[in-house]
DNA sequence: TCGGGGCTGAGATCTGTTCTCAACCATGAT
DNA sequence: ATCATGGTTGAGAACAGATCTCAGCCCCGA
């Protein structure tokens, strides 16, 4: 939060409410927000901010590189706070929705490797590794074992968890 | 191409010449194309195939698991033929949109790893490395260097490259 | 306190993708 | 070869996410 001040003031942009709250609500969720899930969640706290103005932080954001643009394939972006955290890449569970974070440093190592390798200079990179998280392989293990079809419901919500709980 | 023929007739679908044209298109090229590059492609060849078609086809191929959606970011989707293919991971230049295949073991192990540590059962993944390619980096040391400033294009066309030339 | 440049927000606009539906055609049977 | 039929096709409408517009507002340095 501090450091979207710093950010601002080194640009010589004003710090405005709306910059404020938006930043705010993305960093107390801690999850990946969509521009309509934070746009509810102000709403819900009695901010009426309008979506063009959350685009523009967020991207004023993403351009501090407090903050990360992601893309799960739901046909809109989520956004995720990053600010001095370690890179991390993520899981998802295509039957729930859930999200894991995790962080191994043998994917720095593996990335650095290949861009050496092939002449390149690493900037960023998009690690998604899609499946089944163990609870939905497990209803759809019991479901198939049963005979019956059932299929766990896609969480619009985004819960996210890091691992190990 | 005799794969899609076969899904098909599994799946007790027609073959319809946009069906084949579309796929041979996709084939043909090897590179990664939006639905706009494969509308202009083929109506280069004088075969005029609406989108809604080429969506559709897109979809069924991706079905057959014959094909692979892609994302890079650009606002639009890519596709590429995949079939038989070992999975392959990309390196995107972000100054000049070069595209680069690379396969690596490592990969598919780390990926392997971490599933079984988290106990999600993995479905696929997406790895994209973003950085410049080495002509770009040299461009920017040269113009850096020289005080200049001048950034490379973004080819829309997407070039593609296997790694090894 | 003031002036001004940047910000805001409702709505228009743009663009990629999907939907609609009447005409069309691939397929299997005769 | 001809026929019936059910899925396919394509132009354009519809949709949704993201961006743009511009008049009015607000932050901030003086």
């Amino acid at each position: 939060m501090d450091l979207f001040r710093s950010y601002l003031h080194q640009q010589r942009l004003p710090l405005t409410r709306q910059r404020e709250v938006i930043a705010m609500g993305l960093f107390e969720s801690g999850e990946q927000l969509s521009v309509d899930d934070l746009a509810d969640l102000l709403r819900g706290r009695g901010e009426h901010v309008g979506k063009a103005t959350i685009y523009r932080t967020l991207s004023l954001l993403v351009q501090a590189e407090l903050a990360r643009e992601l893309d799960f394939g739901e046909g809109f972006k989520r956004y995720e706070l990053q600010a001095g955290e370690a890179r991390h890449d993520h899981f998802i569970c295509t039957s729930c929705g859930q999200v894991t974070r995790f962080v191994r440093s043998v994917v720095d190592e593996f990335q650095a490797t290949i861009a050496a390798e092939l002449g390149y200079t690493v900037q960023s990179r998009r690690l998604e590794i899609y499946g089944l998280c163990s609870e939905c392989r497990a209803a759809v293990e019991r479901a198939s074992s049963a005979g019956a079809v059932t299929t766990g419901e896609a969480a619009s919500s985004g819960q996210v968890r890091g691992e190990g709980g």
